[in-house]
DNA sequence: ATTGTTAAAGCAAATATTTGCAATAACTGG
DNA sequence: CCAGTTATTGCAAATATTTGCTTTAACAAT
């Protein structure tokens, strides 16, 4: 089976109807190379698909997305998606400069998963997500981020 | 001084005028007991000023976030503001079946951090940060959160 | 293959958020 | 205290995203 008819099957069997326009939206996201904006993946939808609403892409990723088909990345302020890989399932570091992502091995994120169940009982949802952040490329040569020291500003400083 | 001649005195320092609308704004969120939607803001702002206007409390929430006066929370779909507390900064886990928030101390995420840092050269914005998930309230007797199962969907049930 | 049931699409309107720009007013230096 | 400089406001328009509702069509059962 390959890995296209496996997602059809997922949908199927949520009880979800495959319908020409999820299987374009699906096809798109599949066949972009990068994560893609919503409107990216409109138009490219609409190159197969003239009538193709907007609407309905928004509501066909959320749907994908609540069934792990694909994968939300907020870079910048705005969502991207991507398709799911199970076999190579990671978080992104995205840069609040460059929004350059970049792929963070589950693992890292294991015990802190496991701290919360255990500590609070809280289970994270830990399929997948994305920490913002300065990349190695965007930091000064120094090695502090560029930021306007907020922490900084607020903690010392005290004049009175 | 006080937390609100400090947290003035901060805007000041990184050269932001201090104007009516803005000194309103803090006030409004910092009298606020829990963090509060931009429309919140916004409506309990207007009873001061009846003529601000939502793009400026947008914005001044922005400034704010930036400066490190408040604290942005995503409730559900929604950000959220509330005043951060130099004293006790925390991070959130915020239930995607309750939206309730439950505070989290920093100190479960400095080995996260360390770990980012050293081994990719990612500085992550750990100033404050949110993660989903379910809280023990709702989560089933059995003890396994109520997802529509994405994960094992996709990894296990090859029929092929 | 035909039909009934109901999820999903399409479209328009609502809502949320951002942005451009002219007018205003906060701060600075004199 | 006054005038100049320029950040900020207010407003309207642009953009982004969601939602209600009618029509369409996918799927299941005949």
């Amino acid at each position: 089976m390959t890995s296209h008819e496996h997602h059809l099957q997922v949908l199927r069997e949520q009880g979800h109807r495959l319908t020409p326009q999820r299987l374009i939206v699906l096809r798109v996201v599949a066949e972009g190379r990068q994560h893609m904006g919503v409107d990216e993946v409109f138009r490219e939808a609409q190159v197969a698909y003239p009538f193709m609403d907007l609407a309905t892409v928004y509501r066909t990723l959320r749907l994908f997305k609540q069934v792990g088909l694909v994968t939300e990345v907020a870079i910048g302020d705005r969502l991207h998606y991507e398709l799911t890989y199970p076999d190579d399932r990671h978080h992104h570091m995205v840069c609040r400069f460059c929004h350059g992502a970049f792929n963070l091995s589950p693992h890292y994120l294991e015990e802190f998963n496991s701290t919360l169940v255990n500590e609070f009982g809280f289970v994270p949802d830990l399929d997948h997500f994305t920490i913002s952040g300065v990349c190695v490329n965007c930091r000064p040569e120094g090695g502090q981020p560029p930021v306007i020291l907020p922490k900084e500003a607020l903690i010392h400083e005290d004049h009175s």
